[in-house]
Order: structure tokens, then sequence, then C-alpha cells
DNA sequence: TATCAAGGCCAG
DNA sequence: CTGGCCTTGATA
């Protein structure tokens, strides 16, 4: 296949005409550094990694980058390249020219599911809501690499990130996991009636028949054995798991002469929030302490990595969870879809896009391999108690990722901020939920985080005592934290899972008190939802009317907010 | 030997 | 500094 440019033929790469940059949406030019990118992409990315640079927005760390402004801002350009999926330790510290990376076999597997998927779109139309992309929107992650491997070139030295495990992570694991979310909420008795479930499970309103009602949709396929009920969507070949992680700039570990040594970093957390983990974690099989970066961040020339650091993340749990995970783009796809046609007014805004993810999660929870295998009331109760973290966690990760504007325009004309769409309307909230965004994105958050974020809000823990729910938070914290240092990644976490709390809360007592609200929302299932934890709410009272420590929620603040807003 | 993902070069 | 084109060299 070639291309006539002006005197010269161009020698066209098949497998990649009409692939589009993810980072910046130029025509791509092949695989570079884990990554089907464009050139210049590659070329930044190089220059970037070779000659440690370090950048600072002069704006909110969120800038857009597509073709026409990538030379804009470099440090938000090369945050993307991290969180599309390029790999600084592909970039070889020895400089060596030629040859093939370790990455290989990668490109290689990668290539093949994305044959396989294009010939999946071929034959399958999929349930996307209006079935147009916004515009400027990014590609899936599927130009990434994917797979497992083990070394094949043992003469090149890349920069890399030795994975850093030790009980002391475990030991944060363990707290974490076993701490009550809620516990230092000034909400927390309030929240231990709304948010564990199991009173109204009504099988006939609107969650259980989109939970049981579409089992001849024609996407599924009943791959369990009879008695679980539900009924299982066939999974894509491709994967969406294949995230490194990616270290910011501003953590880069110096570089180092002694080729020859292993030096283990830090991995991807802010100097400033690991503050803690940082003397008491890191040790090397060097012996070497990585206390230094605390003070000085290094970038190690590390040497390859080991065959079981790469197969275990690719083997991984999560890493097989991050396939299920739902197109990347949809959350997008909802607020813009959401913007054209919702009531010109910033709360219905942001109900009816908590409608539309909620009917995706919903969708997607009774397709998910382990979701499906619990039982009706189960997998409503933990619908119910998570909806409202998946749905911020969705919009977070978009957000983080730069695939979300921070604003958009309904058709009033007024500018609604994403948090304010994030938290459900709850506008107190919204600096807040931008300071999370802004650390997770200099935390070097990834989609296996999201992946991990996702999972942990639906199966959440009041229903631990079910073997499966436990099993799979089990082995989500379990993997997530042998690529990870988690405990300040479960901190942001529990922030999230508190905000949407309050935003639950926010909208429960808006509906109370400004019911015209929701006549305006046109968001039935969201309405249900609400209407559920408050008949808890009510049943609760009336068990506990006995109870004086139990305090009826107040329901002032919704429309003060409301008010004010 | 062809491929293709690395690094290098250099005009703009 | 950017990005298009060139060179290199291990692998299939």
């Amino acid at each position: 296949m070639t291309e006539v440019v002006g005197d010269r033929v161009m020698v066209l790469r098949p497998n990649h005409e009409g692939e589009l940059c993810p980072v910046c949406g130029d025509r791509v030019s092949g695989y570079h550094y884990g990554l089907l990118t464009c050139e210049s992409c590659k070329g930044f990315f190089k220059r970037t990694v070779q000659n440690k640079k370090q950048y600072q927005c002069s704006a909110e760390a969120n800038c857009h980058v597509d073709r026409t402004c990538r030379k804009r801002c470099p440090s938000c350009r090369f945050q993307k390249c991290l969180t599309m999926g390029m790999k600084m330790e592909a970039v070889r510290a020895d400089r060596m020219r030629g040859g093939r990376n370790k990455f290989g076999s990668f490109y290689k597997r990668d290539r093949a599911h994305r044959m396989q998927r294009n010939a999946m779109r071929i034959n399958t139309t999929l349930p996307v809501s209006n079935g147009q992309q916004p515009p400027g929107f990014y590609p899936p992650p599927d130009h990434q690499v994917s797979s497992s491997t083990t070394d094949q070139n043992s003469q090149i030295q890349y920069f890399d990130q030795t994975k850093v495990k030790t009980e002391y992570i475990k030991t944060e694991f363990d707290a974490h996991l076993q701490s009550p979310t809620l516990s230092s909420s000034t909400n927390q008795q309030l929240s231990d009636i709304i948010m564990r479930p199991g009173y109204f499970v009504d099988s006939h309103d609107s969650l259980s028949v989109l939970l049981g009602a579409t089992l001849d949709d024609p996407l599924l396929r009943p791959s369990f054995p009879s008695g679980y009920g539900l009924s299982e969507v066939k999974q894509e070949p491709f994967d969406y798991s294949e995230q490194f992680i990616h270290h910011q700039l501003h953590d880069y570990p110096t570089y180092t002469s002694n080729n020859a040594n292993y030096v283990t970093m830090m991995p991807m957390t802010t100097v400033a929030s690991t503050q803690s983990l940082v003397t008491s974690t890191v040790s090397t099989s060097t012996g070497r302490s990585a206390e230094t970066s605390r003070s000085s961040p290094l970038l190690p020339v590390c040497p390859l990595p080991t065959e079981k650091t790469v197969d275990h993340f690719y083997n991984s749990t999560l890493a097989e969870m991050c396939k299920s995970l739902p197109d990347e783009a949809q959350i997008v796809r909802i607020i813009t879809n959401v913007k054209g046609v919702c009531k010109p007014e910033p709360h219905s805004f942001a109900v009816n896009v908590a409608e539309e993810n909620l009917k995706e999660l919903v969708s997607w929870a009774k397709t998910n391999q382990y979701f499906s295998k619990l039982k009706m009331d189960d997998q409503m109760n933990l619908l119910q108690t998570s909806w409202t973290t998946v749905h911020m966690v969705d919009i977070t990760n978009a957000m983080v990722r730069g695939d979300l504007l921070p604003q958009y325009k309904i058709s009033s004309g007024e500018e609604v901020a994403v948090g304010f769409v994030a938290l459900l309307g709850n506008q107190a909230m919204v600096s807040t939920w931008n300071d999370i965004v802004l650390r997770l994105r200099n935390m070097g958050y990834n989609n296996y985080d999201y992946c991990a974020f996702r999972f942990l809000a639906l199966f959440d823990q009041y229903l631990e005592r079910d073997p499966l729910v436990s099993t799979v938070r089990n082995q989500v914290l379990q993997s997530w934290s042998e690529v990870r240092c988690t405990s300040s990644f479960i901190e942001i976490f529990e922030q999230i899972k508190r905000l949407a709390y309050e935003s639950q809360v926010y909208l429960w007592e808006l509906s109370n008190t400004c019911p015209q609200t929701w006549e305006q929302s046109n968001s039935s299932l969201v309405l249900e939802m609400i209407r559920t934890s408050a008949n808890r709410i009510m049943a609760r009272a009336q068990e506990l009317i006995h109870t004086p420590t139990i305090q009826p929620p107040q329901t002032t603040y919704a429309t003060t907010v409301y008010m004010a807003s």
C-alpha cells in the first residue's frame, strides 16, 4: 500500500491506516513506547524522558490536547501521553538504536486483538446511546499494547518502574479495608441508615426490571449455570487493561550511571501524599533506600523488568477485570448527549447524566462475571448502595484523563462545571472534587486505578459477608497492591465515596424540598434510587424510634445550596 | 531478508 | 522545541 506525497512514494502501514493518535488525534505512524501514536507525540515523549524534562502547567493541569494545540502545554501533553498508556520504560536508557524491545510480542498480540475487534465491529452493532461520538473525543485505548511476555532482548537498558511491595503496604491495605468507610463522617449514623440497603427490594421496580428484563437482549449470552439467574455478556476480546503504571514527571528519580544495578523507585505517588510511606517502605534488592527520592526525585535507569514483574501484572486479577471496564468514552458520550437534550437547567443536566450513567452501570453490572453471580436482592442492594460512587468514579476518571472539558454549556447558555455534574448538583462540594481530580492526576492515576475504584465501589464492603463480594474485594486489593502503593489512592477513594454519599443525601433532600426539580429532570431511575434510600431511612427510623442517638436528617442543606446555586 | 520500533538528525 | 524523515538492528 503506497501513497504519493510530492515526488515521493510513502509506504503506509496498513494496520494503522485511519488510526488517530490517542494523545493528539494526529495520524498514527506506528507503535511507539507501548502505544499507537503519531510521529510527533513519539518524538515529544522520547525527548521528555531522555532529557528528564520537567514541565509545569500554567493553568490547572487540565489543558485540552489536540493536534492544533499540542505544543501549547507540554505538561498536559506529557501527562496525557502517560495517561493514554505510553511507557517510559520503553525509552532506552542506553540509547541503543534499532532492534526489537521487550514489547515486541505485546505489539503483536495487540494487533491480533485489534483485528479481532475490528471484525467484531463489522458484525456487531454496539448499544451506543445516540450513536454519535462527540467531536474531539479520543479513541478508546485499543492503541495500547496488550499481552504478557518475557524479555527478549537482554542487551537494552530501559527506564523501568520496578514495583515496590512491602508488608507495610499490605498492612495499610488491611487497615483501609477493614475500617468503616464513613467512620470519620459526621453523618455516620445517617450513613448507617441510608447506605445499608436491604429493606425495600421491590422486585417490580424499575431497577429490578433493568436488572432482569433484558435477558433476551441479543447481546447477552447466558454463560453460567441456570442457578445464577442472570446472563452474561460475552466479553470483548480486546484489552482495556493494558495501561502500565505511569510516572509523573516530577516523580522522576535521577538517572544513575550504574546500569548494572536495579534501582527501585517509589511508584506513582506524589511526594506529598506518600511521605508516610517513603521511609518505611522503600528498600531495594540492592539495599539502597529510596528515601533520597523525596528530596530529589529520581528517575532510575533500571535494567529490564523481570519476567515476573511484567507477567505478573498482565496476569493479575485486576488486569483481567480491567478488560471488562465499560468503554472509557461512555461517560463523555453521555454528558455530550444529555447536554443537548436535557432541560435548560443545571440540576436537570446533572441528574439526567446520572440517570443515563446509572442505566449503563446496571447494564454493565449485570453482565459482569462476578456481579451476575450474586442473588438478585444482593445485586440490587449493591447497586443502590454504590451507584453514586461509581458514577463519581466514572466522571472523575474521565476528568483526570483529560477526556472531559472543565465545563459544559447547556442550552440555557449556562456553563456547568463537570464537578457539579459528578456531584449530582451539590455545588458546595465542587472545589473538593476538583482537588481530588488534581491530586489523582499528580499521582499518576491510570486505568488500573480506575478499575480498582470501580470494582471496590460496586462491590461495597457492606456486603462483604457474601463470600463472592469478599473475594472480589480481596482480589482487587491484593492485585492492586502488587503494582501500587495503594494507601494514598484508597484514601482518595474513600473521599470520593464520602462525596458520593453526601451528594446522594443532597439529592434526596432536594427531592423533598424542591420537588419541582424532579419534574424538570425526568430521571425516574435516579428518583427511585433516592426514594428507596429514603424509604430505608423511614423504616430504620421507625425501628429505632426508641433510639435517640439516631437523628433524622436535616432537610435544610440541599434547599439552601440549591437556592444559592 | 523484510519488518518495524527504537534513536538520530535537522530544517523550521 | 517541534516533528518529519532517516538509520539502525533484533526478530520473525
